[in-house]
DNA sequence: GAGTCTATCAAACGTTTGTTTGAAATCAAA
DNA sequence: TTTGATTTCAAACAAACGTTTGATAGACTC
């Protein structure tokens, strides 16, 4: 039947999420799936097939439950980063019911295994392209990348949301997304960025109109070097 | 003899980094330090101490190759920001020589084991206060909840060029790091933030000002609401 | 140099693991 | 009902794993 393959995918995401890999046991999952160990090998090639396979199954799960964002003509760009934002956090590092469904994609970030390929092209390459879709209209007249650089800004600290969590809760008792809620720290993230956004777009129009050095001074590239050996 | 222990704790560390804990056997490490088997339950109590020991040599080993910037009264404290910003990422984000350090420190964030509260103890919290403290000089009349904020904003940008390698390989076929060097990025980071910052820092004092609403009306909260459910 | 403590080693142990096996059960079509 | 294919099941298998063992060699004290 292909209910016994269901289950053992819905049964797999929290435990493959939790103890990851290779502490996972096909016996511990079939048994909360409440089938044969052997259904396993007989639904899914072998262990590491099933594990890709439930990655996948997380992965369209959670896009299904948290769709991306689709905007009319009339959204200012603004806007769009803040839906972005939004759902970004609320993909990868809300708890809510399916706690597990960002834990599992982290892991396979940390430690890719070969669902990292499938899970890039499914899942990352479209929000990377919604992103830079959105900074496209926001920069402009902004080079490739300068645009990439933003979109690693912006990403980090949404993921830093679900990647922190841990130590986070060791170095202050409780993460930033109970503390604030998801909303706050999507606007926090979105106001964040917007500034830094608006001001590289001033430096680059003041330093395009007049070519004279030295106007607009500011601090961007400090004197000190440190650090490296 | 002290030296086998030291060659075990050395040879763990970049196979703990690639491999991770359950899929590294004793056996492999054993080996690669040209050491006994037996050797490792001799000199650490089982495997799990074994790990733990070899992911407080690492965050050792890291520290002492990548120490914390000192600074004079003259710094100013965006150069301080700046300096933290490339500590960080030599610290976490740089694959060089030993270019596990921050593989399995990750990794320790990520998916903490038993070794995370002493690794956020003697590795996380004093990069922490010093952010903070930088940032107190920054936005002096901050409350504590934006330092917050602006702190998960800044460590979220350096830590995603450690966490996101593996995804952003997959995703344009090389790091970020590789593309434009350490200084750049820690460049970029830090006028990303002093934009923010000093943008967050006129939004508080015209607010204080003059307490009439409507004025200096931004995007910080547009109408969009996103996401969830 | 005998005695004692420490360190290293090859070998083996017991457990857990993913996978396979062959029989039983279920179901659909003729 | 018979036939044949598909699915489930309990049991067993072989390999890999962390750990232990008992012997051996070295270092040091008296």
């Amino acid at each position: 039947m292909d209910e016994t393959r269901l289950r053992l995918l819905n049964a797999a995401g929290p435990i493959f999420a939790e103890r990851g890999y290779r502490a996972t046991t096909v016996r511990e999952i079939s048994q909360e799936a409440g089938t044969n160990l052997a259904a396993i090998s007989y639904h899914f090639e072998d262990k590491e097939g099933f594990y890709i396979a439930a990655v996948k199954h997380a992965a369209q799960g959670c896009m299904d439950r948290v769709p991306l964002p689709q905007w009319g003509a009339a959204v200012s760009a603004e806007e769009k980063l803040l839906g972005f934002v939004t759902t970004f956090l609320n993909r990868v590092a809300v708890d809510h019911d399916p706690a597990w469904h960002g834990q599992l994609l982290m892991r396979e970030m940390v430690l890719p295994t070969r669902a990292c390929a499938e899970f890039v092209r499914d899942y990352v390459r479209p929000m990377h392209g919604m992103l830079l879709g959105v900074l496209c209209e926001l920069m402009p007249k902004s080079s490739e990348k300068e645009r990439w650089l933003t979109a690693l800004s912006i990403v980090g600290q949404c993921l830093h949301h679900r990647v922190g969590q841990a130590v986070m809760i060791e170095l202050t008792g409780e993460t930033a997304v109970a503390a604030f809620g998801v909303k706050k720290l999507a606007e926090h993230i979105t106001s964040f960025s917007l500034a830094a956004i608006e001001h590289a777009t001033k430096l680059r129009s003041s330093k395009s109109k007049l070519a004279a050095p030295g106007t607009n001074r500011r601090v961007d590239r400090p004197a000190r070097k440190r650090g490296s050996r």
